[in-house]
DNA sequence: CATGCTCTTGAATCCCTAG
DNA sequence: CCTAGGGATTCAAGAGCAT
């Protein structure tokens, strides 16, 4: 398949994201990092996915990724239930345990908690939501995580104290005994960021759902290995692709929109590459 | 049937909480708060339920709530997945459906985040697991709930600004414009507290599974009214009815082994009472 | 360069009214 | 009685500017 956009690390395809899906080479992408349409959104631009049929729609654009990732390649996806009469909507659950029955391991829950609660709309009678979910589902239990890759400096690691080397979660990656990465601790599940955009950005991110880049670099720092290839089927305004970038990966995006195609290759354009890779891991 | 402890603010009974709640009165409990045990662990004490029978399990127990409950009465579940092999369980999935199928209502996703991120235990090579969830069901999308029990004070709400009363989650409860509840923003959805239990209490509450004692005041002050009564049909150590107490709430507490039911008994008896209804709400 | 103010803007929901 | 559409509600982040 033809690519709309592409340079050396970035390729946009404009196109329905299970027929490009199905286009690129087995074992090509790390990792999935994506915000698929909510079910009864953004019905304009994506035609608005039922709630009933959420479920088998998310199955089957995730099928040619079976293929298509790595072997410990993993996939995080980020959607949300809305409320109506007070409750809330189920299909996530139903999509969660559809994948499961379709052959995907669930690794964790990660949590999205939106700095400030964020916008303070919603039921007036009910808590304010702040946060969402970002799914992690992998081909198997063993997928690949750097678990301090978003942690903060720490002054109480255990081996640091005692004079043994620092190595939570590095003998994990393969690390030595010797080449300890020290007094980083490992990050915790949530991620915690502001709903903001950067207005910097502000001319061109009108998606209707986009998603901060500080939370796209955070899971793409957690699940895709430096210098390895992060996905996003649905690209929007390209913020993964950004975040991708910026941190010494590379993109593909797929967006069925033409406009987001274009706005995602324009923003993954102007993103100057960070291509050391030795320390920003 | 007979209690085990009671006196003006609480009674405890020891026995099997689906024969208990099958004695209690009809609309008798205004919220539950509760935290049962969770699939395959404690099996010492309460026999283990497996991760297959659970959602049956809960539907069971829950089943006699529906009579004593009151009609805008509410429950709040903690319950949490474990790791296998590096993926999470499907449990708490299973259950929530399975409530939905049985008739409840599903609220909202309610969190809660330890602060500091809790014991730094877990999966050396993922991040720490570091929330929980608080799963909210009631007999339909109505059930009580105020909004501002847990808001800070700002400064910022919109009707203290332009001179409108400010009202947020307040004319909800049947409050007037003109008898604003000022200044109080809406709570989150998100509970944040450290796993700590309060240090003096250590000697009363050694119970395999205490959840701190202000999540369970955070609890009890969002979903029970004040003056109502709160039924933990596992109460343990009792950490629900100090909170109930603590706040001007009654509370019943059923525990199916006698020690837990006297070490319930023991703390809630200690507990000074909280009379002033008016200005804590 | 800190500090403080104004200004804008949200992946929202509910209620009420009109048809 | 049910459906569809429009108005009301409400607050923190961050930029930009003034002090």
């Amino acid at each position: 398949m033809t690519p709309y956009y592409e340079d050396d690390f970035a390729t946009i395809y404009h196109g329905d994201c299970a027929e490009v899906l199905a286009s690129l080479p087995s074992e090509s992408v790390d990792a999935v990092v994506t915000s698929p349409p909510y079910a009864e959104q953004r019905k304009a631009t994506y035609g608005g996915i039922r709630e009933a049929d959420y479920p088998g729609w998310t199955v089957r654009w995730m099928e040619p990724l079976k293929r298509v990732l790595k072997p410990d390649g993993s996939v995080l996806i980020n959607i949300r239930p809305h409320v109506l009469g007070g409750q809330i909507s189920d299909y996530t659950l139903r999509t969660r345990l559809a994948l499961r029955d379709a052959g995907w391991a669930e690794l964790d829950e990660l949590i999205w908690m939106k700095k400030g609660g964020g916008p303070p709309l919603g039921h007036s009678g009910r808590p304010r939501r702040s946060w969402e979910s970002l799914h992690w589902f992998g081909l198997d239990g063993r997928a690949w995580c750097d678990p301090v890759a978003n942690g903060a400096p720490s002054e109480s690691i255990g081996g640091l104290r005692d004079g043994r080397a620092a190595t939570a979660g590095w003998k994990h990656l393969g690390g030595h005994q010797n080449e300890p990465r020290p007094g980083i601790s490992r990050s915790l599940d949530v991620a915690t960021f502001s709903t903001r955009n950067n207005p910097n950005d502000s001319a061109d991110t009108n998606h209707p759902a986009p998603y901060p880049p500080k939370l796209a670099a955070w899971c793409v720092r957690l699940i895709c290995p430096p210098g390895g290839v992060v996905l996003d089927p649905f690209s929007g305004s390209g913020s993964t692709g950004v975040a991708a970038i910026a941190n010494g990966r590379r993109y593909v995006g797929v967006d069925v929109v033409e406009e987001y195609a274009a706005m995602s290759a324009r923003r993954v354009s102007k993103e100057p590459p960070v291509l050391d890779f030795g320390g920003a891991a």
